[in-house]
DNA sequence: AATACGGGGCC
DNA sequence: GGCCCAGTATT
């Protein structure tokens, strides 16, 4: 696309998003004369790596209103934040928002600049760019999945993801105006989230449509991708081990799956053989009638849950949680299933 | 360049 | 059941 035409893509997209923008909670509505707090612009970004809107949005309210600052963030015990999180995923997230928090308080603010911003732990490129074009009004070149869709198809790009994205890069490059560029960023978001969609692509109501090499013939076919490889299944053994109306919890080894997260104990989750027994605690186990299913991004898990109860015997040290505040305890969903079942067993008995 | 890393909603 | 989502860190 031509400078000229640059210029009128420009155009037509940001008045598109003057009347279309969606409403956010971390935002401010376009073309205000103000940029919105660092703060917000950084936590909803991490939080929506890999993550719906319509997800992110009651997390990030719960955050912000129990942690107003980044200061606020950076003097909470890091459970807290690790529980806050619970059920988001892709926890290294949380263990690095903690990380970041600290050193930007530490620091007093947020940086502005790109380069800066890509120093701190969680900030990859493509949240560094958009922190600064959308906190800082810097013009980065913001690259996500949204806006790689939105390459793929105004330029008809057939090279397949990821190999592609270097030139999509360069063409969003090529896009990107001095002028509201974080208005910029986000209206090509939006536009890939609610126009230019994976599937159903909403062409007729387009505003760049006449700039775009794929309307018309056949827009969901990109961009092309790779296929995946297929799912491995593993297996595991979880324990729920009462003692009175408590139950135990472990703490998981901070690197790896849900590291740093609340669990119940449970194996190894391996592939290709059984899992070896790892229980708690010596006593009589008892299966749950069903396992929980679970899929993770690169395996699904069939864990078996073992139930015993203790109340007989002096209580073993640990974290004994009350069963009636589980949903409280801060579990990733895994093992919120694996409670929900071993509860709802027992009640059965 | 490839792999590990969650979870939920949609078709 | 596969795809997709405001990706990053590690190897």
């Amino acid at each position: 696309m031509s400078t000229i035409a640059a210029t009128a893509f420009q155009s037509a997209l940001l008045d598109w998003y003057d009347i279309h923008a969606r409403a956010l909670p971390w935002r401010v509505p376009p073309g205000s004369a103000r940029t919105p707090d660092p703060y917000r612009v950084w936590l909803s970004e991490i939080m929506l790596q890999q993550t719906v809107v319509q997800t992110v949005k009651s997390y990030f309210e719960t955050f912000v209103s129990r942690w107003p600052t980044v200061h606020h963030l950076a003097a909470a015990r890091d459970e807290d934040v690790l529980a806050a999180w619970a059920g988001l995923g892709y926890y290294a997230r949380a263990r690095n928002l903690i990380a970041c928090a600290r050193a930007v308080s530490g620091r007093g603010a947020f940086p502005g600049t790109e380069a800066e911003l890509l120093e701190l732990p969680g900030i990859g490129p493509y949240t560094a760019a958009a922190i600064a074009s959308i906190a800082f009004g810097r013009p980065s070149v913001v690259v996500d999945g949204n806006i790689e869709r939105v390459m793929a198809r105004l330029f008809a790009i057939e090279t397949p993801l990821p190999a592609a994205k270097t030139e999509m890069k360069a063409r969003a490059a090529d896009l990107t105006p001095r002028r509201r560029p974080g208005d910029h960023a986000q209206a090509l978001m939006d536009l890939g989230a609610t126009i230019c969609r994976p599937k159903a692509a909403a062409c007729l109501a387009c505003p760049v449509r006449q700039f775009c090499a794929a309307t018309g013939n056949a827009p969901e076919r990109l961009p092309r991708k790779l296929s995946k490889a297929a799912k491995p299944e593993r297996r595991g053994i979880a324990y729920w081990l009462t003692h009175g109306e408590d139950v135990l919890l472990v703490r998981r080894p901070d690197r790896g799956l849900l590291g740093g997260m609340r669990a119940l104990p449970a194996t190894p989750f391996v592939a290709d053989r059984e899992p070896i027994p790892a229980p708690p605690f010596e006593t009589e186990w008892k299966a749950v009638s069903k396992p929980v299913v679970h899929v993770f991004t690169h395996f699904r898990l069939e864990l078996t849950i073992m139930t015993a109860d203790i109340s007989a015997m002096p209580r073993p040290s640990g974290d004994w949680h009350p069963v009636a505040d589980i949903v409280n305890a801060g579990l990733p969903t895994l093992f919120a299933k694996a409670a929900k079942l071993a509860a709802g067993d027992l009640l059965h008995d």
